[in-house]
DNA sequence: ACAGAATCAATTGTATACATTATGTATAAA
DNA sequence: TTTATACATAATGTATACAATTGATTCTGT
């Protein structure tokens, strides 16, 4: 960690921040005034800033800055649904695939994910979700699928770890890992698609509950 | 092009290069010598790379430089499987939900790639392959899905402009377009899937018989 | 002759100064 | 009052100088 370049600092420190919602979507981002706040040089800012644009996380207006993103709520739907229907590949191969160890490392994840919602650790449990995922795609034996499946993660990451401020989805979350992994240890095809597909599906309709939520509760501030 | 920035142009520049096979795959780069090469400084070189790396048409290796991106024969078979299983899910909606106007464009596209065929135009009938998919990514209606697609298929692209090369398969290459085209028009899903699932494979069998030469050639040179 | 330390060259990482461009504001003319 | 132009400001785009790191090479001592 200590012998990361500043770079890598402040892109990570930056990307937490996104994620978390910590800098709201539409939030314009300056070189400047990233770099103050770092204490570094506009260079390693420009990179960082890129490649966060790269992924999508900021959206980059050339010669004139860069915007926190923030995706419509059809947006937000879309990019889950498609997270579900590649995911779904991912574990049709995983299914076939999985190592001991992998199915090893599921459980352990599980057990983790088990006492992270005891404890309340809402950052390590945002890492568990993705750590329980990135398993399921590197079990599925294909390089260039584990990239496409790990990039939709990240990009559906920041909704997720909003979703797992509440304390009910975060049992919610973890029960349906458990049938995915189930359904991958009895190597049942059909049944981990379901799975995977509800898993999927009840994240959407949460979060669209959770946006219809943020929207009356603008209107109401705009009323007082 | 003119209001273009410089770290745009370098992009360009290099990423034609590394698709053409002009700059052949485990060649290092270092930023000094595209920079001069280009006339320009180190620094919209460093960001050319750098996003060049962050798609994978080079390798970054920090504190060391960066090398054209050089896939085994597994891994350039594996990213084709990807690709084809991906683009099926998108045909199945694009089958619904295609407009007029992205048929008609489908169909200038297939008589423009007949006309650069006979012209013998390389890089044209490339760029028009590319429109071609992308059209059919466009109608599936689904922002992220096209995103994935559109990705997947310019990861592809170094190996197809390599088929392209060959007299006979850009024939194929029409022919199996306008198969799809016509499964699209006659909202047949089922033959669609199979059409792009065809083109794939012709791919992938082709690259293979291909990758087999170049090894022999390479075994010829060495032994003289 | 060989192992290890010191040095040197090459390359990336970072800071900073300067150039260019876009946007908003103020002023002047219609 | 409105519109257009010019200017000021703030941001990104580019060049360059310097720092830090890595890898190889050479030199030295045994």
């Amino acid at each position: 960690m200590r012998n990361e370049s500043l770079k890598s600092k402040v892109y990570q420190s930056l990307r937490k921040d996104i994620i978390s919602g910590e800098i709201p979507g539409n939030t314009r981002v300056t070189e400047v005034a990233v770099a103050q706040s770092l204490n570094v040089s506009r260079t390693p800012v420009r990179e960082a800033l890129q490649k966060l644009a790269q992924e999508r996380l900021l959206i980059s207006i050339p010669k004139a800055g860069y915007m926190v993103e923030h995706l419509s709520d059809d947006d937000i739907q879309d990019l889950f649904s498609t997270r579900t229907e590649i995911e779904q590949i991912a574990v049709k191969k995983a299914v076939r695939f999985i190592t001991v160890e992998e199915l090893k490392a599921m459980d352990d994840n599980l057990e983790q994910t088990q006492a992270a919602i005891k404890q309340g650790e809402e950052f390590t449990l945002t890492d568990l979700d993705l750590a329980f995922h990135s398993i399921l795609y590197t079990a599925a034996r294909s390089r260039s699928l584990f990239r496409v499946c790990k990039n939709l993660s990240e990009l559906t990451l920041k909704y997720r770890h909003g979703l797992n401020q509440s304390p009910g989805l975060r049992n919610q979350m973890l029960q349906q890992h458990i049938e995915i992994y189930q359904a991958i240890i009895s190597k049942d095809a059909p049944k981990a698609l379901d799975a995977v597909n509800a898993h999927g599906e009840k994240a959407k309709s949460h979060l669209r509950t959770v946006m219809k939520k943020v929207r009356s509760d603008q209107f109401d501030s705009e009323r007082f």
